[in-house]
This record gives structure tokens, sequence and C-alpha cells, in this order.
DNA sequence: AATTTATATTAGCAAAATATTATATACATT
DNA sequence: AATGTATATAATATTTTGCTAATATAAATT
């Protein structure tokens, strides 16, 4: 893994916290963790317009907490930092018992 | 631990999450995580003000994230929530390395 | 009781995050 | 090439967050 100063790993943490720090990316987090999905599956089981799921999905990838494949017209997302499904499944625990 | 609907836990998760998102609360947090500190110890190794700190500090006990014991003037701030510190400790292992 | 030290609170403002609405692109099918 | 389906982008409005500066409280000391 990369190193830099204290600043940096704190900026960079924090960054990835703010990432998923929101109930609405975390909905699609969870959907996620259990396989991938395209944005239309996604669709079906969030209650979320379609615009607002795409943006979250942008923010998600930008932050290189989920990766993408395409499959023709369909963008298949799925949770590609195994941190993040640690702290997911760390999550789970707590809040799900 | 305490179960709900599943918004309800999503909407717990990520206030716990917001808790920590933030550069300035990520500070203070790894200075807890060493040991439980007052306000003034806090001060002389962060660079921010006396009344940000304590925003920020009422921010994360309010969360429950941290809790606090008083010694006359000195109020001890420490880390209360066990998962608090498996998610910092990961955290530390991804950035740090 | 007056002063000092440690900490907390409040109000106001600027900046960032989120949601909404409208529109655009890209691939597939006819 | 025209249409439909899947996804993305952009502009704008709204809400939330974080900072600064000023002020307040609470315990300790003189």
């Amino acid at each position: 893994m990369k190193k830099g100063s204290i600043e940096e790993c704190i900026d960079e943490a924090s960054s990835l916290l703010k990432g998923l720090a929101n109930s609405n990316r975390l909905m699609i987090l969870c959907a996620l963790l259990e396989r991938e999905q395209c944005v239309n599956d996604l669709l079906d089981q969030i209650p979320l317009s379609q615009p607002l799921i795409s943006q979250h999905l942008k923010r998600l990838k930008d932050e290189e907490i989920v990766s993408t494949e395409r499959d023709g017209q369909r963008i298949y997302y799925s949770i590609s930092d195994p941190l993040v499904r640690k702290l997911l499944k760390l999550l789970e625990e707590k809040f799900r018992g």
C-alpha cells in the first residue's frame, strides 16, 4: 500500500469515509455487497431516481470504491475495494447484530 | 446489539460514518486511539482552535463515538466504541500500510 | 469574591454535499 | 436510419457541514 505524510493518510481516509457516509450510497453498496448489479437492477430495489443512482455510482467510482464492467447496454457495478467490504461487514455486524 | 428496519440500520450506519468522515475529527480520533486525552492535550498536538476542537468533540460524543470523564477542570475524552477502534485500525492498515 | 484556567456554546457565514429536473449519449433493434 | 432502452451529464436549487469570532460556564486558585 502507498504511504505518505500523516496528513495525507488522514485526508485519504476521510475521503474514503465521505464516500461511504451517505445513506443512499450505503443502500447501493449493501445491494452490491451481495452481487454485482447494473443500474437497472439497482433501480428495481432502491427507491431513488435513475439520475440520482447514477450520480452516486459515479461518486463511488471516482472514489475507487466500486468498479464497472460493460455488457452491451448494461453497465455492471461491483465493489472493487476489499477494505470497503470489510468495513461494510463490520457495520453490518454492529447494526444488524 | 439493537435491531431495526433495514432503513434504520442504514441511517445509523451512515450517521456513524459521517461522524468519522472529516479529517479534523480523524486527527482527533487518531490522537485518542493512543490514549485518552483532555482538550488541552489535544490542543497541543493538533493545529486547531480550542472552540473548533470542542465542537468536533461534541459531535463525536453526540454520535457516541467518544465518551468523557471529568477530573477537576479537565475533561478526558476516550474512544468508547470498540467498533470505531476496529474501523480506525482497518483504515490505518490500508493507508499507512 | 476576584482572577485564572479549562472547556463549552452560540450566531453568522462560506463552502460542500445532495437532490431535482432536464437533457444527452451509447448501444440495440426494427 | 429511426426508435427504444440503459445510462450519464449538467444546471440549478436546497440542505448540511464546517469555520470563525465572540461569549459563556465551571472549577481552581489567590
